[in-house]
DNA sequence: ACACTATCCTGCAGGC
DNA sequence: TGCCTGCAGGATAGTG
């Protein structure tokens, strides 16, 4: 499911409930997602105070009183579901869903934290603050696409003398750190740039980023925010904290839209899926180029 | 260096 | 109704 957008959904969401407050009980269901979990994992958390919550591309992370951090990824179909403990009234339907939920945070703010995860790609993790910054998981990490550093130049710079397609150079997580496959694809469209086109093709012989390159970086820039404002895209398992959809799916422009008519204006093409690095590419040949 | 594949796992849609 | 195939938002390891 979740890409930058609906991390940082799923980020606002959980901040109300778990910043300041302290884990009072962890039920740990089962001994592993995509990894095991941590030696001990419930003991560690218990007792700890959340000092704040952040998230880095597509990894939250929950900054603890002993200097540690928990860092939690979603993987494919992983969500968290907020539960007001009142007065044990709350009824969990007996769901297909609930088979999935494998971790239950108890806080002192009263909340409950359900994290469901169907595929089990997520993991959670326990590291020390001061090793969190040399740890291969984030040491390669590319730039920020909402932070400052995302311009024409940023990926002119990035993208210098590589002949992979943009498809691929923009999901590798090394480069830029929170883009998938939707928003690489509707990036792209909004670019009217070819996801088979070589990334080295947005750079000038002299090094210069091209006007390509400063429509690439306005345009991933404009949908994260756009996504992040609708609450991320709910596809079929991204859920916002309180259980409502994300509704920028409603505004996709070519991902999942194969046959349909191309959204450009004047454009006259059809979106086409094609198949790159494994993945599903849609896009119009027309205005894409 | 790069591109593609398989892999982890479950659910769902579509074809028959 | 069921069985089969393929596909899905991620990320990594291994191959050529």
């Amino acid at each position: 499911m979740p890409e930058l957008p609906e991390v940082e959904t799923v980020r606002r969401g959980l901040e109300p409930v778990m910043a300041g407050a302290r884990f009072i009980r962890v039920e740990q269901r089962r001994a592993d997602l995509r990894f095991p979990f941590p030696e001990n994992f419930a003991a560690r958390l218990e007792g700890r105070r959340v000092e704040a919550l952040s998230r880095r591309a597509k990894y939250l992370f929950a900054d603890l009183d002993d200097a540690s951090v928990l860092v939690m990824h979603l993987g494919m179909s992983g969500s968290f579901r907020i539960d007001e403990a009142i007065q044990g009234a709350f009824h969990h339907p007996r769901s297909k869903r609930a088979a999935h939920d494998h971790v239950v945070f108890h806080l002192s703010s009263g909340a409950a934290i359900t994290y469901n995860d169907p595929r089990r790609f997520g993991f959670m993790r326990l590291l020390a603050r001061a090793d969190l910054a040399a740890d291969p998981m984030f040491a390669g990490l590319g730039i920020e696409p909402l932070g400052n550093e995302l311009d024409g130049a940023a990926l002119a710079r990035l993208f210098a003398g590589r002949t992979t397609p943009l498809k691929a150079a923009l999901l590798d997580q090394r480069l830029i750190a929170g883009l998938g496959n939707i928003y690489v694809c509707e990036a792209l469209h909004r670019a009217g740039l070819s996801p088979q086109r070589a990334a080295g093709a947005l750079v000038s012989k002299a090094g210069q980023p091209t006007a390509g390159a400063a429509r690439l970086a306005a345009a991933i820039r404009e949908v994260l925010e756009e996504a992040v404002a609708a609450g991320g895209s709910s596809i079929s398992d991204h859920r916002r904290t309180d259980g409502e959809l994300g509704y920028f799916q409603h505004a996709f422009r070519v991902y999942d839209r194969e046959a349909a008519p191309c959204p450009t204006p004047g454009c006259r093409g059809i979106v086409r899926r094609i198949v790159q690095s494994g993945r599903s590419s849609f896009y119009c040949a027309e205005c894409q180029t």
